[in-house]
DNA sequence: GTCTATAAGATGATAGAC
DNA sequence: GTCTATCATCTTATAGAC
């Protein structure tokens, strides 16, 4: 079993010359712009300048490499939320992951939420692939669900839904609408909602 | 070109025996729990007892039978938009609408929102099907967009899209913590936020 | 008018060459 | 250790039988 992303030593990645990684990154934009089913990976290949048929050298199977698109994306996560604490209020860590979004509106007017519609997909998998979702989703509702107890809300648990649905369904809206204005005016509308709340 | 399902007489279906529908209809079905993707003309075949490679006598495309679940699903919201007109005032229409989501709820943990899941798939398309997705939110959009100018809001175009962004967030957040409760608990707090508005 | 058999093409995966 | 050639399978689509 080759090592994870973050297993491996530098000289590892000088030794195959990152196509791993350049593989799984180029994997997740495509994943992102085109969906997971209608990626091949001959053009996954492509995009990361990797023989085709290759891939199978870094990868096992294609659903190996989709998972290593999800780890991916669940450390980005995590370093965007790690970096967060250094603010000093849990209403301005609040307000300042949901700008996350609004600065990425062009893309995900584009081509929506990276996480959510990866989420979406992923959950209409039968196989055991179906379940790695919880890995983007379950932080951040529980990272946001504990900014609202510091808050001292009883209901933080709603209230972090709250705020994620607001701002997937934003982004499901500004894609469909193809106007990256719409996620920003929500963002904009959801920053007066946390600063209104007791 | 065969007529669509709106135009059919009773004596063309009698003639088919109403296969047309059920592959429309099996493909709706399947399109919403396995995704467009992942969704094979056999399946749908099967699914609607039509022999295998038959369905190119009733759709050109494998295009065209997905653009005809999509007006499926067109016709399906209209029909629900304007049962509503019923109701006495716009308070009331809107909290009705909401409550159509909290009544499938079971069926949206399981497999997400019918509307939103299609709309956020065809928007990764880059074909002409890919446009195709705006037959569904427009007309949610305007109707909820009216309500609420008829409620005297002059930013009712906004508001129309917070209603709706909550309500595909609640149910994409639903679908991934396969929590039905989840989705109705946000459906209760936005009839609050209904009932609060002035 | 309805359906079957099959073509044509693409995709995931493997075996083995370099 | 890296990559190429190829297989087996699946999927859309068509031609033509009944």
């Amino acid at each position: 079993m080759l090592p994870s992303v973050s297993e491996m030593t530098d000289s590892d990645v000088g030794e195959r010359g990152g196509k791993r990684e350049r593989l799984v990154s180029a994997a997740a934009e495509l994943l992102h712009r085109q969906g997971v089913q209608a990626t091949t990976l001959q053009q996954i290949a492509e995009a990361a300048r990797v023989p085709p048929g290759n891939v199978y050298y870094y990868f096992k199977t294609r659903d190996d490499l989709v998972r290593a698109v999800v780890d991916t994306r669940a450390q980005e996560i995590a370093e965007v939320l790690d970096a967060l604490v250094r603010r000093p209020n849990p209403r301005s860590r609040l307000k300042a992951l949901a700008r996350t979004w609004s600065d990425q509106r062009d893309l995900i007017a584009e081509s929506g939420c990276a996480i959510g519609s990866l989420c979406m997909e992923l959950n209409k998998q039968d196989r055991d692939l179906g379940r790695q979702s919880t890995q983007l989703f379950n932080p951040l509702i529980e990272w946001v669900g504990n900014q609202f107890h510091e808050m001292g809300r009883s209901d933080y648990s709603d209230l972090a839904v709250t705020y994620l649905s607001t701002v997937e369904g934003a982004s499901l809206l500004a894609n469909d609408l193809r106007d990256p204005e719409v996620l920003a005016r929500q963002i904009r509308l959801l920053e007066k909602w946390i600063d209104a709340l007791e």
